[in-house]
Parts: C-alpha cells; sequence; structure tokens
DNA sequence: ATGAAAGCGCTAACAA
DNA sequence: TTGTTAGCGCTTTCAT
C-alpha cells in the first residue's frame, strides 16, 4: 500500500542529484521514509525525527528546510511506529450502535469538535445494533486508536469492564459500573414528560419501548415507572420494538388493545410511526391520543402533527464524552469520574394536547 | 497506552500461575506482545507470529496452545506492524461530507457491510463540508489504511488526484478525471423528473440549487437544464442555498421572486423547507406549486404532503464503491476502471400535481 | 544542536 | 513444522 504504480512520475527529475552509481538502487516505488528527507537534506536520520516528533528540539533553520525537503519528497508523519511503542496514535474511536440514526452523527461532530480542540481525530464505527460485530470492530480498532466512546453499547457489562482495562474508554447513552459514562438526565427528562401530559389531564400512559439490549431504553421504562408510580398515573409498557417507523407502525396494534390517552415513545421516529399507525385507524392526534417523542430530531418538526419531544442535547453529550475520555487517556492513574449527567428538557408541539376521554372507551370498550 | 493504571484489580487473582522467580521482572504495564506469549507458550516468537498472521502454516494443536496462552495473557493481534512495512492493514476509510446526513450512513453501511465481506474494516470519518478538514484527515488517516473512500469531496480535483497518487481512491457522487468514481445516474434521474412534470402539465420550472462546492449539485443544474431545452420548459436556478431545512424556507423567498409551477430542489430537505416556506406564504402544495427532492429519504414520506423524490440507491452506490476499491487494492497496476454509474428512479407521492395556473400568476404578475 | 547506534513489536527469509 | 536472524521506519539514548 501507500505507493504509486509505477506509472508516469515527471515531476521530480531533478532532485536526485547524488544519482550516478548511486548506493540504493530502490525499486522507486516504496514510500518515502525519514531517511530518504535526511539523505536528500544532508542530515542525520534522527533530526528528521526530532523535527516531526519534537518540535523545538531543533534548529530553527534546520527545521526549515528539512520540511521542504520532506515536502518536496511527499513524506508524511505517521502515528504508527508510536503505537507500536505503546504511545499516542492522537486518534479516537467514536463506536455507535447505528450511524443511520443522525442523533449520533450530531453527538459524534460534537465529540470531534472538542477531540480537535485537544489534538486528537475521531473516527467513528458502525456496530449495526450487532454485540458480535461490535466486539470485533473494538478488537480491530483497539491498536489504533488511544481511546475508545462507546455508544449505546450493546455490549455486556463485563466485557465493557473487560475492554476498559486495555484501553480508556467512555460508555454514552448507558452506565456501567466502574467506567465513566456520560448519559442525559432521563429521569429528569421522563419526569418532565409525564408531568406535562398530568397537567394536562392524562392518566393513562403506554410507554413504547425500544430494542431489548437498549440500557437506555430500560432506564426510561424505569423512569416512567418511578413518576408515574407518585403520581398516581396509569402506566402500561408496550415492546420490544424495533426503533423505526415501522416499529412505532406496528406497536400501533399493540396498543389499541388496552388503549390509553397518551403514549410515551422510545424515540422520535417510533412515536412518529406510532402516529401514523393511529391515523390509519381513524384515530386523531391529539384529540384521541396525545404522543411524546425521545430525542428532539428534525423528524420531530416535520411530521404532521409536529411532534412534543424530549430534548436531550446531543451536542452536549458527545462534547463531555470527549472531554472525559481525553482526560482519562492523559490521566489514566487517576480514579475513575463518576457518572455524567447532562440535563434534559421538554419540546412541546402539536402532538399533545387534553384528552377527550370519548374516543378511547368508545373504540375499544375492553379496557378495564 | 493500552494498560490499566496501577489501581485496583481485584479481579484477575488467579491467572498469573507463572509468576514467581520470573525471568523478565518487567514493569507489568506493557502490553503484551508475541515474545511474552512465545515465552510462556514454550515456543519462537515467529511461531506466535505465524499462528496470527498466516494460519495454517503451524502445526493445529501448537497453534491452539499458543492462542489459549495469548487470551489468558490479553494479546491483541495488530495490523500496525503490517502498516509500516508498507503491506495492508485491512481498513478502509470513508470520508464523508456530513455524517449528520442520514443518506452517508445508508451509504455508509452498505460499504462496511461489502468491505466486511473482503474481509476489510470500515471506519467512517466526517469532514463537516470543510475542505481544510478533509484534507487534514485525509492525510492523518492515509497511513493507517488500505484504501480511501471520499464521499462527497469537497476537494478540489487536483487535490484528489494527488491523493490517489498515493493510496488506492474510489470518489463518490462525484467524478474525477483518471480516478474511479460511483456516480448516481443523475442525468437519468432528473429526465425522469422533468418528464414526469411535463406530463402533468408544467412548463416552467426552478431548480433549487444546494451548496456552491458541490460537484452533484452542478451535475443535477446541467441534466436540469439539457432536459428542459429538449422540451421546451422554461427552467430557472435559484441559489446556491445551504442544503438544511432553513435553506429551503429561505429559498422560498428568493423563488417567489419569479414563481414558476413546479420545484425541483438539491435534496428533500431542502424540498421540505421549500415546502414549509410556501405554506407560509399561503400556498398549497402541490395546488400552486409541485415539488420535488432528491434522494427519498425517509423524511419524505414524514412531512405532509408526502414528496414526490428522485430516488438514488444509497446502499448500492456504497456496495459498489467498496467493491471497486477493494479491487483497486489487490490489482493497484491495473488500469482503472471507468466511471459507474447506479441507476436512479422516480418516487411520486403528493408533493405533486397538475398546475392550476391561477395561483401563481395572480400572485405574482410581474413574471415575463 | 546534531549524529551514531540501539532498540520497539512484528514478519520474512533461511536453516534445521 | 519450527527456530534463528535480519530487517521494517521511527524514536531515543548517548555521545559529540
Amino acid at each position: 500500500m501507500t505507493k504509486n504504480e509505477g506509472g508516469a512520475g515527471p515531476e521530480n527529475a531533478e532532485d536526485e542529484a547524488a544519482e550516478g552509481g548511486d548506493p540504493a538502487e530502490k525499486d522507486a516505488t516504496r514510500r518515502v521514509t525519514i531517511y530518504d528527507v535526511a539523505r536528500e537534506a544532508g542530515v542525520a536520520a534522527s533530526t528528521v525525527s526530532r523535527t516531526f516528533a519534537r518540535p523545538g528540539r531543533v534548529n530553527a533553520e534546520t527545521a526549515e528546510k528539512i520540511r521542504a525537503v520532506a515536502e518536496a519528497l511527499g513524506y508524511r508523519t505517521s502515528s504508527i511506529p508510536r503505537a507500536m511503542r505503546d504511545e499516542a496514535t492522537k486518534v479516537l474511536a467514536f463506536i455507535a450502535a447505528d450511524v443511520t440514526n443522525p442523533v449520533y452523527g450530531h453527538m459524534m461532530r460534537a465529540f470531534q469538535n472538542e477531540a480537535l480542540a485537544g489534538g486528537y481525530t475521531t473516527i467513528l464505527l458502525d456496530s449495526q445494533e450487532d454485540s458480535l460485530r461490535e466486539q470485533q470492530l473494538i478488537q480491530q480498532i483497539i491498536p489504533l486508536v488511544d481511546g475508545l466512546a462507546l455508544v449505546a453499547s450493546r455490549l455486556s457489562d463485563s466485557a465493557i469492564s473487560q475492554v476498559a482495562k486495555v484501553i480508556p474508554v467512555v460508555v454514552v447513552n448507558r452506565a456501567v459500573a466502574g467506567i465513566t459514562s456520560v448519559v442525559p438526565d432521563t429521569m429528569g427528562g421522563v419526569r418532565k414528560a409525564v408531568e406535562y401530559l398530568h397537567s394536562l389531564g392524562h392518566m393513562r400512559l403506554t410507554y413504547l419501548s425500544g430494542p431489548s439490549a437498549s440500557w437506555i431504553d430500560g432506564m426510561r421504562w424505569r423512569a416512567a415507572t418511578d413518576i408515574c408510580t407518585s403520581q398516581g398515573i396509569h402506566l402500561r409498557r408496550v415492546g420490544p420494538n424495533i426503533p423505526t417507523l415501522r416499529g412505532g407502525v406496528a406497536a400501533t396494534q399493540l396498543w389499541k388493545d388496552h388503549p390509553t390517552s397518551a403514549v410515551l415513545a422510545y424515540n422520535d421516529i417510533m412515536a412518529i410511526g406510532f402516529i401514523k399507525g393511529a391515523q390509519s385507524l381513524g384515530l386523531r392526534v391529539p384529540g384521541d391520543v396525545s404522543v411524546i417523542g425521545i430525542d428532539n430530531s428534525m423528524a420531530s418538526i416535520l411530521t404532521t402533527p409536529t411532534l412534543t419531544s424530549v430534548a436531550t442535547k446531543s451536542g452536549d453529550i458527545g462534547q463531555r464524552a470527549a472531554k472525559t475520555l481525553i482526560h482519562h487517556i492523559s490521566h489514566r492513574s487517576e480514579k475513575l469520574a463518576p457518572t455524567i449527567t447532562v440535563p434534559t428538557g421538554i419540546i412541546t408541539r402539536e402532538s399533545t394536547g387534553n384528552p377527550t376521554g370519548a374516543i378511547s372507551t368508545d373504540l375499544l370498550p375492553d379496557i378495564h
């Protein structure tokens, strides 16, 4: 890899001064090394090395010349040998369960920007919601990076702890004992949603759960349970469901056996699917059923009605995750930071309103 | 890096059997190497190397034992030394302009799955639509990967050619002379859209263009020009615009100075923004203006009215890109494959209909 | 400030 | 089949 084929190479015809009876008649298809640069610049390889690895430890003029030669020769610094010696590669991996979900895209961006500020490059990996694939990706990538952000990981707690022994890890949208994690304030967000519904007059709520392997889904359900209990609201759970539009539509069928005046969904896209499903049943939203999503994604303003949603600032999460991870890397011996919670809010839109009570009982008299 | 701190480590108290008067009293914080494994297993380092790098060239029993020891010691294979020697790392980089856009997420997935089938791991990088950042990411990542997929690159043709001299490259959603590229059949897609509008009776069309640095935007405009000319349709261009919902809304203002009965937007999200803008102007879609997007993203079925859109199978593009790139890597000397075009279709939904003619002229009589 | 030379972890070439 | 040994490109002592 990393080299040209034998094709045309017209651009460096004049820089091989000492070419005549040259000592190394290499095949001319290798990549350029510090030795090439050193020879060309008339210095020792170590000087070239220092120029790039330890700026300042070399005479400014010498460095200048070396950089010029390196540039002309097309030399590229590489973090690889550093990695071989157990040193920093200055690369961070962000392993998400689903890169197709814009929420993670935004999180990754914030992560990347924060990482960049610390001198790190970020690479994104997609586990496709598959724990085996996630495990393989992690093993593949460990040697290349200084730290890992495991986002909505589908791995078991013990598997994550295992990984964290080998390399600095921060888990996102999940908590694992002993590992630093960054999570949204689920309890707060769900509370706001439930209290809002309560204030509207809703006394019966269904939670449309997400993937069974999702830790955060469990948190959301737990939060809903706690809050509904304390508020005296009747709560039901439907699921697990596939967290897609289709999954939301399908959930409508399960919900309608025991309808409630309000529904809280695992995420926006499922909430929208549910709305579509309800509408195709002839129900009106929010007239017959109020719906709240979670994520506050762009989709929430595209649908009709627009979707009330619990907003977690994914940007903040990404930023905190990067900051924390970088701190870990540079202070490996320090005690682990505790779980970091990012605040959450609720954005009210058109999908929520006062319950009419009429339709539900009318339509489906079998609720007890 | 790659090692635990000296902190609490209660869980592995039993696996250090041969610890007593050990020969190498290393500092115990290094990562485990093939030498560690070799010593522990009582074989030569090269045998361990072969076990992982060249399976089959080693006695099954020996290999078995070595694997066991390696596992116990926590040894991890690394492609790094291979990379140092200019050999394969079996990693591919997928550099996209915007990971926040689900279109690229899907493309990346298909790419990843195809790559996996060929034994490659894929990493995703986000240039954030910034050519400087893209350039830096590329330089950073080149030493770690065997090939690059440049998706919707914002780099100049010459910069891309430069990169392609150093490492196998496939450009996606763009064509660069001399570099293999995978692009949607823009001409075909736009033709279908225009012909469809024509069949509906539309004779005046506006193209809402995207980012000025986008190669594919140029292609779409060019295709629209060609086709409208041959069909005798009046075409206008509005933009460049930021390819976001907001950008689409803003474009409405520019459009309304010279309204047309139909609008083709650079992508779905802009099309939806345009619809929102038009609606807030009191116009009905498709009654007063028909709108077509490009991408056929999920957003197109979330809005009201649902959006007619030109569908490019991003999955197919990703797959072809991976296939092509891998072929390049293993056949570097071969002549470059030509541009690969992926077919395109049109999905008609509610945002398009017959022109009424009435409103436009009525509302804005200054069109000539 | 710079050079010479000894590694770093791993693979390849050559023996055995 | 396995061990020995010599690199790979770069960093790092240790001199100078």
